[in-house]
This record gives structure tokens, C-alpha cells and sequence, in this order.
DNA sequence: CCTCTGATCTTCT
DNA sequence: GAAGATCAGAGGG
């Protein structure tokens, strides 16, 4: 079975337990997401990702993400409308998880934003690890305290055990992994701090925007809050 | 605290 | 064939 068959799979399974998440009543709506990147993004903080992988439940505070904002960002894979195998999740509807595979080595977890034919989405950059530490720590050998466990896009997806074959769950109905309401409104403005995105400085004229979201002050994210 | 570098392999040119 | 939305370990201050 290949990747793509796989990433398909699942994304069907997911769609079919449905947009109203009957299984599921504390998770985030698919109206939240069907909105710009930076909403998202900033509406994302605050709330919990949850994984139920290999029969380990595993769950965190999401305490900092970024925005790519789509065809015109020239850091997202998704610039110029470039639409390949990797990247066809991110054209789905809003709700719909992006995973992919870099450096040989690590997994990244986005949040699809906007509507169908939209390709903004949102990275997960750290999480403040929740429940299931143990787990996290049997998955991360190289993690000595919490605060090394999820403090990085690759880390918090070895920690959750979250891998390509994840690409296009829909976390608003998956049994695998979602995302669960913790706050009514989004964080305060004072509560939030912004910046240029990382890993980004290939992109000359999109490596300034701030369009990097953290809670301020939290020990869990990834370079110095 | 910081900066530098190797690891590792999928994806797209 | 090259680059990459990263991480961990080594070495220096």
C-alpha cells in the first residue's frame, strides 16, 4: 500500500465519522477553522490536541503556531498554487490535518484553514504537554524533562506519535487525533506575541512578516517566548 | 547561554 | 541532484 492510498484511507474514514463530530462534543467546529490563517492561528492557542495512537492517549496545550497563508506566501509549500501529491491536503476544507515529512527524519502537523480551494494553513510549533507524559517520554529517548518533550513542531509530533499516515484526518471527527475546545474566545492580544517564522530565511521578502504566534511567557515554546 | 554541524530521505526540479 | 516549515550533540563563552 503506498503513502498517497494511505493518506487517502484515512482521510475518507475520517470524513465519513462527519463535520458534526456526534462521537466527539468537546471538539473545535468545522466553522472555526473556515477562516484566514492568521485566525486561525491565534484562535488555535489555548485549545488541546489529542491523540489516541497505539492505544496511548497523549495530549497537550497548543502554545505557539504559524500562519502560511497560501498561493501568495512565498514560504508556504502551497506558493504560486503549486499542487502536488505532499501538499493536496491543504486545498481541503478547513479542519483537515497536513502532515509531512522533512530532513529525513521529522513529521510536521498543520491545521488546514479556510474553504475548500483555499491553501492556508497553520503549523503546530509546541504544545504544553498535558496528559500521557509518560508515553511522550518512552517516544522521545532524547527528552530529559517536559519542557524538551513537545517545545518544536518535530518533537510534539514524536511525542503524539502523529506520522504522514495522518495526512487529511479531520480533526473535528477522528478517533485518532483532534483538537478540543478549552476557551470559549481567543486568547487576549496582551496573551499573545508574534514574530517572523522560522526556518524561513530562504524567503527573503515573506521572512520579516509576523506571522509566528506564541503565548507569552510560556516555557514550552520553541525559542525563547 | 550561544553557534555550528551532521544526520537522513522524501519530494520536486 | 539539491533542498528542506528540524533536532540533538558538541564545543566555546
Amino acid at each position: 500500500m503506498s503513502a498517497r492510498e494511505s493518506s487517502t484511507q484515512v482521510y475518507n474514514r475520517a470524513t465519513m465519522n462527519g463535520a458534526h463530530s456526534p462521537g466527539h462534543p468537546s471538539r473545535i467546529l468545522r466553522s472555526f477553522y473556515r477562516h484566514d490563517a492568521v485566525s486561525v492561528a491565534r484562535g488555535l492557542l489555548g485549545q488541546r490536541l489529542v491523540s489516541y495512537i497505539d492505544k496511548k492517549r497523549t495530549a497537550g496545550v497548543i502554545v505557539e503556531t504559524e500562519a502560511y497563508l497560501g498561493a501568495e506566501d512565498k514560504a508556504a509549500h502551497t506558493y504560486g498554487n503549486r499542487r502536488t501529491a505532499r501538499n493536496e491536503t491543504i486545498w481541503g476544507d478547513g479542519g483537515h490535518m497536513y502532515v509531512y515529512f522533512v530532513y529525513g527524519m521529522h513529521h510536521c502537523a498543520n491545521v488546514v484553514a479556510g474553504v475548500t480551494g483555499d491553501p492556508a494553513a497553520v503549523l503546530l510549533r509546541a504544545l504544553e504537554p498535558e496528559d500521557g507524559l509518560d508515553v511522550m517520554f518512552a517516544r522521545r529517548a532524547a527528552a530529559a524533562r517536559p519542557v524538551d518533550l513537545c517545545s518544536g513542531p518535530g518533537k510534539l509530533c514524536q511525542a503524539l506519535g502523529i506520522t504522514r499516515t495522518l495526512d487529511g484526518t479531520d480533526l473535528a471527527g477522528s478517533d485518532a487525533v483532534g483538537i478540543e475546545r478549552l476557551r470559549q474566545r481567543a486568547m487576549s492580544a496582551k496573551q499573545i506575541a508574534s514574530g517572523p517564522r522560522i526556518g524561513v530565511a530562504y524567503s527573503q521578502e515573506w521572512q520579516h512578516e509576523p506571522l509566528r504566534f506564541w503565548v507569552r511567557g510560556n516555557p514550552h515554546v520553541s525559542r525563547s517566548g
